[in-house]
DNA sequence: CAGGGTGCTACGGAATTCGTAGCAACTCGC
DNA sequence: GCGAGTTGCTACGAATTCCGTAGCACCCTG
C-alpha cells in the first residue's frame, strides 16, 4: 500500500517534494478531503466517523487516519477521539471558500 | 466506470446530492485537482496536459476531462486546447489560498 | 459475568488506475 | 499526392486501490 505523502519527497505523480504536490497527492485520495470535512465541528471517534462517511470501510478509513496522522492534520485523542490539529484547522478554514463556493457552482451548472 | 458527479443527484460515498459532498466526490478521484492547477498558466493540449501530469494514462487523463467537463470546470477550445471556464477559474481562485498554505505546511509539518 | 463501547485487522472480491500501443483526422511542406 | 508531424482519443491486460463483511483485543459499567 502507498506510503503517506511528506512534503521534500516524490509523491504519486510528482518527484520533485514541491509542498502543492504532496498536497495534491494527499487530497487526491479517496474520502481523505471528506474526512477533514466530517470533523469540522470537533472531534469524532472511529465509529463515528465511519458513519458520518456513509459507512466506508474501517480499511480505507484507518488508511486515511494514518496519512493524515503523519501529515499533523489529524491527532488522536484519547478522551474525546480523532480531531483536527490547529495545523487541520487551517487547511479546513482555506478550504471553506470551496463550500461556499459550491453552492453557486450547483445553481450554474 | 463511474459516471461524472452532478449536483442534486447522488455521488460516490453521498446520497444527498449535496453541492458540497458533489465536489468533494469529483476533487477527491485522482488527478482531478492536478488538471486543474496545471490549466492555471492557460490553455494546453491533450498531450501537453499529460507531459504537465508527469505523463499520466490517456485513459484516465480522458475519462476526468470528460468529468470537468460535465461539470462546466473545463472547455475543449479547438484552437487553444483545453482551458479552465469562468467558473473553473473562480474555483482554482478559491484553491489558491491552500498553496500558499501548503508552503508553511512543509516548514512546520 | 454480560453487555456495551473503543480502535483496528483479515481477506476475498469489486472498482479504479496504469502503461503501452495504436487509431482516425487534420495540417504542413513538397 | 505523399510523407511527416500534429491533434484527440480508445483498447486492453496488468497493477493498484477500495470495498464489505466478519471479527479480534481491549476497556468500562452494571
Amino acid at each position: 500500500m502507498a506510503r503517506s505523502p511528506r512534503t521534500g519527497s516524490a509523491v504519486r505523480g510528482s518527484r520533485t517534494g514541491r509542498p502543492i504536490m504532496v498536497l495534491l497527492d494527499l487530497l487526491g485520495r479517496r474520502w481523505t478531503l471528506r474526512i477533514v470535512w466530517e470533523l469540522r465541528g470537533g472531534p469524532l471517534t472511529f465509529r463515528a466517523l465511519r458513519e458520518a462517511c456513509d459507512g466506508l470501510s474501517p480499511t480505507v478509513l484507518n488508511t486515511r487516519l494514518k496519512e493524515l496522522r503523519d501529515s499533523g492534520l489529524v491527532a488522536l485523542n484519547e478522551a474525546e477521539g480523532y480531531a483536527l490539529t490547529p495545523l487541520g484547522q487551517e487547511l479546513l478554514e482555506r478550504f471553506l471558500p470551496l463550500v461556499e463556493w459550491s453552492e453557486r457552482w450547483a445553481r450554474r451548472g
